[in-house]
DNA sequence: GTCTATAGAACGATAGAC
DNA sequence: GTCTATCGTTCTATAGAC
């Protein structure tokens, strides 16, 4: 056994099985384990999930560092926008886990798209910006995010279509589209 | 017993104790009446949370419905956005509800936000549209309510603060504001 | 209609052999 | 490390008395 398969089968069982039905009994028999082999690796369920939470931010994190260091701050918001939504729709595993963790008792203490908005943030917003504005960019930053969860709910996970390039264009400009032409500080 | 009563208080133990700890033993037990009793009138916890999602797109549907025939089409969606957001602040249960949701099995067949959306678009939209702006209206609507259920999830929900005007004045530009401009069917 | 009591299954988690 | 077996609890749902 080894943590990254656990955490990979976990996110298909939740995907497959929607959270309410995914228990230590189904991952066990998806991973073809034992339940005492299990919780010798991971103390208790919310312990599993918690990693898979952890899991998840890391691979968007990841996905997104590469566009991360792009000089042109337009087209750098284009590009984040754009990667992050084509990394959510071939991983639908870690898009359904984001939108269905939401509210659930699980990860209590994570407060989860919490701390994928504050990796968003230092991407996005230099260090030396008064309060003001930052409130505006968390609230653009936290209606982005929900416009692309549900976005890609709809169509991705429901209709299992991907966007066209059009759509994703229309949601960069809905955000971003008049943040680039003042160089406001984003 | 009386079938509102349980759907409203289903709601608030949905709240309080989050949807996978949400069990017949606790909806009875918060309405001091027996188990039986309750399955006298639902005939599985399944149609309960069924009863509650059509009771809350109820709700919401009835409180739009009082700014629908504004005839200043610009000032009528700036009014729905605000309605909208206002009335979620005030029915946190319902929100909690319609965020926690979705993903989940329980509801199955009736896909969630669907209806909702399709409240919103025949409220917004003119019959004779053509086809391609139709799927872009849908795009917005899905963006927009996106955005709403994760801005209010943040403030609401978890920061327990209200929006400001000026704030319900970002999401509704961020949408509808080059909408009203050319009168293209909105 | 509403109750009590409980069936029957599934759950998270652990003990102990190997 | 991994297994089998099972504990103790909780769950949905029902039977049957009132």
């Amino acid at each position: 056994m080894n943590r990254e398969d656990a955490i990979k089968m976990t996110l298909e069982v939740i995907k497959e099985k929607k959270l309410e039905n995914s228990s230590i009994g189904e991952i066990v028999k998806k991973m073809d384990i034992s339940p005492g082999n299990l919780y010798y690796h991971f103390k208790s369920k919310n312990e599993l999930y918690r990693e898979v939470l952890e899991y998840s931010i890391n691979e968007i994190a990841d996905s997104l560092d590469k566009v991360k260091l792009d000089i042109n701050k337009k087209n750098n918001l284009f590009q984040l926008t754009e990667k992050l939504i084509r990394f959510l729709e071939k991983r639908e595993d870690i898009l359904f886990f984001l939108i269905t963790m939401k509210g659930s008792s699980y990860l209590e203490k994570k407060s989860n798209s919490r701390d994928l908005l504050l990796n968003f943030k230092n991407m996005l917003v230099n260090q030396d910006l008064n309060t003001e504005h930052e409130k505006r960019i968390a609230l653009k930053l936290n209606m982005f995010l929900g416009s692309v969860y549900e976005v890609l709910y709809e169509n991705k996970l429901l209709k299992k279509r991907n966007l066209t390039s059009a759509e994703i264009n229309e949601i960069y400009l809905s955000f971003w589209g008049n943040e680039g032409k003042e160089d406001n500080g984003i």
